[in-house]
DNA sequence: ACTCATAACTCGTTAGGACGAGTGACGTCA
DNA sequence: TGACGTCACTCGTCCTAACGAGTTATGAGT
């Protein structure tokens, strides 16, 4: 029977004796918490508030709770997988994706044709509402289980000015890149990375547990002129995967970045 | 009072309904939804159940809630600010960082001496409980309020070995690169992101909304010989920062990356 | 017209109860 | 011995009830 005094509401404070024992290595990860009855007579409270002090806990993604056998303490293992964003070249000139390979087509892609939004308008630098082909890819690396969902869509404008697009544009990312390049194009990427929760279908497509976010990239491929030619979109749960990316250090002074 | 059937328990259908209404635009963002009293009614439910479906769609970051007011549609506005992971020169070899000048120290930086831990001692291909100068700075961006934590950790062993990290080792990082290459080593500059759900402390110095992730960078600073130098980390919201990279197409081919 | 107390709304917290559903151990029966 | 059903335990869902606390509009009083 711990004593809790401290701060604002009676859960917090059941919250934060829990997480307390947790840090303080108490409860040892993926060991089992007490029950929802235990924390009950142990804190002298009600089962809601005991449920609210662990679904915050659950929020914080510090515990894991199973239907039928109890709260487990979460392992803050490190991600399995690291994804290499760059882009190297054989001496051939042949383009490797770094991880390219371990990547397994989980289902079928599907390939249909939408329209730009005002956030893949702006990537595109396109206006809204123009004509795109689309594929979506659900892949999986059979090493880890680790799913993510890919996307690549390209503008019809482009597809008609560039041969090597419009034949396919459905092919996987490498292929296009090296039809690209053997068609003399110099080609130029950039990425920005964002996280957010994930909507319900992510979760279940990428099965995620709770209080997981999911990292999402973007990858514009340029012409030499600074043309968008493809926008690709990769949608990967944060717990099992981190980026790395090697910098840079060019020449030119910085431009400003600010938007 | 609509008629709600499908799948699960009652407050995911609540849910479910709900988040269609939002992302099909009936509620438009920045709208104020239904009070728990009228979706009670409108529902058919109890107040538990109601909150329980309202429980899931904080969750999901797609409403906010303000105690008295209501529950408002969050605005899934982009990031207000692209931190350019980039690391420039200008001209005549000074380092310049991209969006360097725009942070400002919101308080003293906070100096101190600790050891590695796993994490940090892998990225610093180092044993456990290595000592470790640390410098920690809380920085604001004052245009768009953004906050971010940085931390900077130097080895003593590499400080015992490199004069320009144990002159002071606290200073900022343009200043801390261009005193090593005046020393004349050849920096390299490789970095991991990652995501995951904020701790309370975190939580409340980056001032986070409900189910806000925090995106985590590692930068680790290599000399010429790839031996690390300095690891810095980087935690900001992710729902003001995203992080822009350029990727590099090297002539060399992949290395395997798994670990 | 202005000030300010009150009322009426909002969500937040806590309690108590009941039943459903998943899990695993135990014991019975074949 | 083995298969299987029961039971006790877990968390999940749903309800009623009451009060606290933040916000805003209303209206009375000055």
């Amino acid at each position: 029977m711990s004593e809790i005094q401290r701060p604002g509401a009676l859960y917090q404070q059941v919250a934060a004796a829990i997480r307390e024992a947790i840090l303080s290595g108490e409860f040892a990860p993926d060991s089992l918490l007490p029950s929802e009855a235990q924390l009950m007579t142990r804190y002298g409270v009600s089962r809601p508030t005991v449920r609210n002090a662990i679904a915050a806990l659950r929020a914080e993604g510090l515990i894991d709770v199973r239907h039928g056998k109890g709260s487990f303490v979460r392992s803050d293992g490190q991600p399995s997988l690291t994804i290499e964003r760059r882009i190297s070249r054989t001496p051939d000139g042949k383009f490797v994706m770094p991880n390219g390979d371990v990547w397994q087509e989980a289902e079928e892609p599907h390939t249909y044709r939408t329209h730009t939004t005002k956030a893949t308008g702006r990537l595109l630098q396109l206006g809204e509402e123009e004509a795109l082909f689309g594929c979506d890819r659900l892949l999986l690396d059979p090493g880890t289980g680790t799913r993510a969902m890919h996307r690549t869509l390209i503008p019809f404008a482009v597809a008609d000015v560039v041969p090597a697009l419009a034949e396919d544009p459905y092919k996987r990312s490498g292929a296009l890149y090296r039809q690209l390049t053997e068609d003399g194009h110099k080609l130029t990427w950039s990425e920005t990375v964002r996280a957010r929760m994930p909507l319900p279908d992510e979760r279940t497509t990428l099965q995620l547990p709770d209080a997981t976010p999911i990292l999402h990239l973007a990858r514009v491929t340029h012409d030499s002129d600074d043309r968008p030619l493809i926008l690709e979109e990769l949608r990967i749960g944060a717990d099992r995967a981190e980026l790395a990316y090697r910098i840079s250090a060019d020449k030119q002074p910085a431009r400003g970045t600010r938007h």
